[in-house]
RNA sequence: GGUGCCAUCGCCAAGUGGUAAGGCCGCAGCCUGCAAAGCUGCUAUCCCCAGUUCAAAUCUGGGUGGCACCUCCA
C-alpha cells in the first residue's frame, strides 16, 4: 500500500504503527448546516481508503469527529430561537442519512466535541504546565507558537512579517500574532462550559487533538495515529495547530501519514457562501441516485481538484450503468468466492494511493470481456461464476453496484408510471408476437415518452430510465 | 505580496525517464423486424521555448494560462 503523504509531499510505503492495524482520524463536519458536495467528497475519499486498507488485510479503526461546539452553531441556534442541541442533532442526523445515501459507511468511532471536554481540558492543562500555552487576563488560553520550534513545518509556511505587524495591533492579549486560542472565555449567557480556566468553550483546533488522544492514541507509540486526513484547506491552520498541540502536550507526534483531499468546485469556482454556489448534498440526491454521485465524486483522483458539472456526472452514470447492466445479465445466479486475477489487479491499483482511474479502466475491461464471452455461444459456467465474484468484489471495495440492478435503473420513476410502462410493454410484446410492427413501434414511442429506454433481450423486454 | 499545485484526444481522465490506459461523444460494422443494449474496428505524441539524456508527456530552466492556501471552511 502506497500513500501520498501531503506533508512530505511524496508517495510513501504504508507501514502501520502496529502490525496489521491502522488508526485513521479524519476531521468531520461542523453540524450547523447541510452537508455540501465537498463534505461528500471528503467522506467518500476516506470511506474508500478504509475499504482499501481493509481489503489489504488491515484492521482499521476509523474515527471521524462531529464538531458540535462552534460559534456558527450558536449563532444559528440564536437566529432560529432553538436549543443548541436541537440544531446539532438535526444536522448530525441529516449528515448520517445523506452519507448513507452515497454509500459511506459509518466510521468505527464518531466522537463529539461535547462528549470530549474532559480530554480537552486535560490537554490544555498539560500545555499550560509545559509552558506551551498561557492564559490571558480576559480568561482566554492561547497556544504559544514561539514555544514550538516545529511550528509551521507541517504546512511548509513562513511567517509573513507584514501580516505579523498588522495582527499585533489588532490583538494585544496574544504574545505572538500567530498564537491561537485553546480556550475562549464567554461572558454572555450563551453556551459555556466550566473549566479551571473559567467559563468558556474550547477552540476548534484543540478538539481534534484531544479526541485523537482520547480515542486512538497509545502513549508508547511514536505517533498518535497512523493516518490523519481531511480537506486540503485544513492543512493550515487547522492541522498545523493540531499537530503543534499534540506534539507539545503529549509525548508523541500527531500522525505518521497526512492525507488531504482536493476540492469540489462548481463551474470552476470554489463553493462558498459568498459566491452563493454551494451545492448541498440533499439537493443533489433529489435529482441523482446516491450511487451515481458516489461514482462521480470518486471517479477522479482524490488529490485533484474536482470540477462538478452535470454533463460529467451524466458520463459517470453511463459508466456505472455498464456495471449494472452486466449485473442484470447475471442476476439471481449464485456467487463463487474464488479470488480472480482481476481482483488482485484491482486491489493493486487502489493500493497505489487510490488510483481509481486505473481501477475503473480495469473494471471496464472486465465488463467488456465478460459481455463478449456472454454474447458468444456456450454456457460459460465458470466465467459467470468469476464475473459474479468480480462484481461482488467491486461492490465491497469500491461500493459500486450495491443495489438491485432493476431498481437502480428505475430511479426517480413513480410507482404508477412503472405500472403504466409495464402495461405498455406487455401490449407491445403482443403486437410484436403478431408481427404488427407498426403497432409495436407506436407503443414503443409511448413508452419512450416517459423518459425511459427499452431493450429487448432473450429474457424479455426491460426498461431503464434515461 | 508570500507559499504551493496544475496544464495529456471534442469532453472526463490514468501514466512521472523507455517510446501515449480507460470512459463519454463520433464514424464504420456485427447483432436486431427496426431500435435499444452488447460486441468488433477506427480516432491524440502530451500548453510554448530552450536544455539534460542513447531515450522525456515524464527531469532542469524560462515563458504563457488556470487554480488553491495565507481568515471560518471538506
Amino acid at each position: 500500500m502506497l500513500i501520498f503523504d501531503s506533508v512530505q509531499k511524496t508517495k510513501r510505503k504504508f507501514i502501520p504503527l502496529e502490525e496489521g492495524k491502522v488508526s485513521l482520524y479524519v476531521c468531520g463536519p461542523t453540524v450547523y448546516d447541510d452537508a455540501h458536495l465537498g463534505h461528500a467528497k471528503s467522506a467518500l475519499v476516506f470511506d474508500l481508503l478504509t475499504r482499501v486498507l481493509t481489503a489489504n488485510g488491515y484492521d482499521v479503526t476509523y474515527a471521524r469527529n462531529i464538531t458540535d461546539i462552534d460559534d456558527k452553531i450558536i449563532k444559528k441556534a440564536q437566529e432560529a430561537n432553538k436549543d443548541i442541541k436541537e440544531i446539532t442533532d438535526f444536522y448530525t442526523e441529516a449528515f448520517h442519512k445523506e452519507m448513507q445515501a452515497i454509500g459511506v459507511s459509518l466510521p468505527t468511532i464518531e466522537p463529539k466535541a461535547t462528549e470530549s471536554l474532559e480530554a480537552m481540558i486535560e490537554l490544555i492543562t498539560k500545555l499550560i504546565d509545559n509552558k506551551h500555552a498561557y492564559p490571558t487576563d480576559e480568561g482566554d488560553v492561547y497556544f504559544d507558537t514561539s514555544s514550538d520550534s516545529e511550528y509551521l513545518k507541517l504546512s511548509h509556511r513562513v511567517q509573513d512579517e507584514d501580516d505579523k505587524l498588522q495582527r499585533v495591533e489588532s490583538s494585544s492579549a496574544k504574545k505572538n500574532p500567530a498564537d491561537f486560542a485553546l480556550w475562549k472565555s464567554v461572558k454572555d449567557d450563551t453556551i459555556t462550559f466550566e473549566s479551571p480556566f473559567g467559563k468558556g468553550r474550547p477552540g476548534w483546533h484543540l478538539e481534534c487533538s484531544a479526541m485523537v488522544e482520547k480515542h486512538l492514541a497509545k502513549p508508547e507509540n511514536k505517533f498518535a495515529v497512523d493516518i490523519h486526513g481531511g480537506g486540503a484547506d485544513l492543512l493550515f491552520p487547522h492541522h498545523e495547530n493540531e499537530a503543534a498541540q499534540t506534539r507539545c502536550g503529549t509525548n508523541h507526534a500527531l500522525a505518521n501519514y497526512w492525507m488531504h483531499n482536493g476540492f469540489v468546485n462548481i463551474d470552476g469556482e470554489k463553493m462558498s457562501k459568498s459566491l452563493g454556489n454551494s451545492f448541498f448534498l440533499k439537493d443533489a440526491l433529489k435529482e441523482y441516485d446516491g450511487e451515481v454521485l458516489r461514482f462521480y465524486l470518486l471517479s477522479t483522483h482524490y488529490r485533484s481538484n474536482f470540477n462538478f458539472n452535470t454533463e460529467d456526472l451524466a458520463l459517470s452514470k453511463k459508466r456505472l450503468d455498464k456495471i449494472y447492466r452486466l449485473k442484470k445479465r447475471l442476476f439471481g445466479l449464485a456467487q463463487n468466492s474464488d479470488k480472480t486475477a482481476f481482483q488482485d489487479e484491482l486491489l493493486t491499483a487502489l493500493s497505489d494511493d487510490m488510483n481509481v482511474s486505473l481501477a475503473l479502466a480495469l473494471i471496464d475491461e472486465m465488463i467488456s470481456t465478460a459481455n463478449e464471452a456472454l454474447d458468444s455461444a456456450g454456457k460459460h459456467k465458470q466465467l459467470k461464476k468469476e464475473t459474479i465474484s468480480n462484481l461482488a468484489y467491486i461492490e465491497k471495495v469500491l461500493g459500486f453496484g450495491v443495489k438491485n440492478p432493476y431498481e437502480y435503473f428505475q430511479f426517480g420513476i413513480e410507482e404508477d408510471t412503472k405500472a403504466k410502462i409495464d402495461m405498455l410493454i406487455e401490449k407491445r410484446d403482443e403486437a410484436k408476437k403478431a408481427k404488427d410492427f407498426e403497432a409495436s413501434d407506436k407503443l414503443r414511442d409511448e413508452i419512450l415518452a416517459f423518459g425511459v429506454n427499452i431493450m429487448d433481450t432473450p429474457q424479455g423486454t426491460f426498461w431503464e430510465k434515461v
